[in-house]
DNA sequence: CTACCGATTGACT
DNA sequence: GTCAATCGGTAGA
């Protein structure tokens, strides 16, 4: 069940590629989102399989921060932020979906929201979900990448951890250095425009936002 | 029930 | 660069 058999083309030799285990979930949202970077997301389903690198991450904090689904409190749709770190919470918006990541513990409302990833396997089937051919905007933006990997709300709550269906898993051959990730302010949030809690891989081009922002922002700290 | 709004995208000037 | 389509979630009558 750890290893990604299926993923042909982008497979390395080396190492096998392990399935994050929930305990990855369970620790400081700015830190598991900055350590999703460069991990692989993979999607298995009926139409076959399609994976790719994860170059760009937002946190949404479970205390102080307006911009979370969750600051008004525990509703049915937002559920699953309150349920056990490495599930999946997909939100709908402007009838497009949004996939995150749970972290932190069970009860408290924290994810990464995961913005965008570099295709890597499947890339055909990508493009026609999408219908569209130009392999960098298949997966550049949160809803962009939920079609071209067929996320809805049917794997609201997903276990990530399982390795079935929808889950990620690490390359050890990709370490980002700290000076390689980029931060910024998160896109397209009205409340708490001024938290950068956008992380992303710098130099990218798999990276969604406005021309410019990808090279611009450094990061503080 | 209605009214408003958004963690977006793609088309267009 | 600007802008509107689109629809589920949420709040409020």
């Amino acid at each position: 069940m750890n290893s990604v058999p299926d993923l042909k083309g982008c497979d390395r030799s080396g190492p096998a590629w392990s399935v994050l285990p929930r305990q990855f979930y369970c620790r400081d949202t700015v830190l598991v989102a900055r350590e999703l970077l460069g991990k692989i997301l993979v999607r298995r389903s009926r139409g076959g399989t399609t994976a790719g690198r994860i170059v760009e991450v937002e946190a949404y904090l479970p205390h102080d921060d307006p911009a979370c689904h969750a600051t008004r409190g525990r509703t049915r749709s937002n559920r699953a932020m309150f349920g056990p770190p490495g599930c999946a919470y997909v939100y709908p918006i402007h009838s497009r979906y949004c996939l995150n990541a749970v972290t932190l513990e069970t009860g408290v409302a924290s994810a990464v929201l995961i913005r965008a990833v570099e295709p890597l396997h499947g890339i055909a089937l990508m493009q026609r979900r999408r219908g569209c051919l130009a392999v960098r905007n298949l997966a550049r933006g949160p809803a962009r990448l939920c079609e071209a990997f067929a996320v809805d709300r049917r794997l609201d709550r997903w276990n990530l951890a399982r390795g079935q269906r929808l889950w990620i898993v690490d390359d050890p051959a990709t370490r980002l250095r700290p000076e390689e990730i980029g931060q910024s302010v998160r896109i397209g949030v009205t409340a708490a425009h001024d938290l950068p809690l956008r992380f992303f891989w710098r130099h990218c081009p798999f990276v969604s936002g406005p021309r410019g922002w990808t090279y611009a922002q450094e990061s503080p700290t």
